[in-house]
DNA sequence: TCATTAAATTGTT
DNA sequence: AACAATTTAATGA
């Protein structure tokens, strides 16, 4: 299990860091543990840190009084978030909420700002960071608009494996079948059925508790329609021919 | 180390 | 959605 100086170090922009900045770093940012279900940014209250996973899974939601809530992303462990907020409001513009038992690391607000002050590097890595999220959401909203469940499943599994956001290289993530279904907007039973085909088309292996993915290209360019599933570009969002045309009018 | 049990997760209808 | 089966983790002899 990492640690919470392994998680540090290994960040995309620790290398970056001076000595001096990253002690300062590492002496100011603090590990909290967060029980399953338990929120770390609300929407609307003042935002102090940057987020980053050590261990577990955060997700990242939005609500709308009287619709419900809506899960955007999983962060996995490597993954920070928050420096949208940090950057340009005060406030958290969403939830936050540990879908296991997690633990995060917080960098405090004065030190993200700090780095963003004095290292060059580090706004290099910034404009990356926020460039592969923004990419992450447009395809996000893409598939979600042209593709099916089983579609939005492998990619939103794919979303997960990205190393310009989340720089771990295990190829295993820990997500339950129920989690899957909150992740990709598809019932528990959906997922399942979703998650049986990719494993039965090569891409990935189901295990307890979790699954490993054996061709993150495959995932990324995942159509249901194997005979077009030859788009190995991420950040094209190619629709088959001929499939889920009734909800592409947006886009259109 | 092994058996027992509860909880979580998966499989099926 | 409900239920059964399976796997894991925790507990104690």
């Amino acid at each position: 299990m990492a640690t919470l100086y392994e998680t540090l170090r290994n960040s995309l922009w620790a290398d970056a860091l001076s000595e001096e900045q990253f002690e300062r770093v590492r002496a100011e940012t603090r590990e909290r543990r967060v029980a399953a279900d338990g929120v770390i940014a609300r929407i609307d209250e003042p935002a102090d840190h940057w987020i980053g996973v050590i261990d577990g899974l955060v997700k990242i939601c939005v609500s709308l009084p009287g619709s419900g809530v809506s899960t955007l992303v999983g962060v996995p462990p490597s993954g920070w978030f928050g420096e949208g907020t940090l950057l340009k409001h005060r406030v958290w513009r969403f939830d936050a909420v540990a879908v296991r038992d997690t633990r995060i690391a917080c960098m405090p607000r004065e030190v993200f700002e700090w780095l963003q002050r004095t290292s060059l590097s580090f706004n290099h890595f910034l404009v990356n960071h926020l460039n592969a999220r923004l990419s992450q959401i447009i395809g996000l909203v893409c598939y979600d608009r042209l593709l099916g469940p089983q579609a939005r499943v492998a990619r939103c599994l794919a979303s997960m494996f990205e190393k310009d956001l989340y720089p771990r290289t295990d190829m295993v993530v820990r997500l339950s079948q129920k989690e899957v279904g909150l992740l990709s907007a598809v019932s528990r039973q959906r997922a399942h059925a979703a998650l049986h085909e990719l494993e039965r088309e090569g891409l990935l292996r189901i295990e307890f508790g979790g699954l490993k993915v054996l061709d993150l290209a495959g995932l990324r360019c995942y159509t249901p329609d194997r005979a077009s599933r030859s788009v190995r570009e991420p950040d094209t969002c190619a629709a088959p021919p001929g499939s889920a045309h009734e909800r592409s009018s947006a886009l259109q």
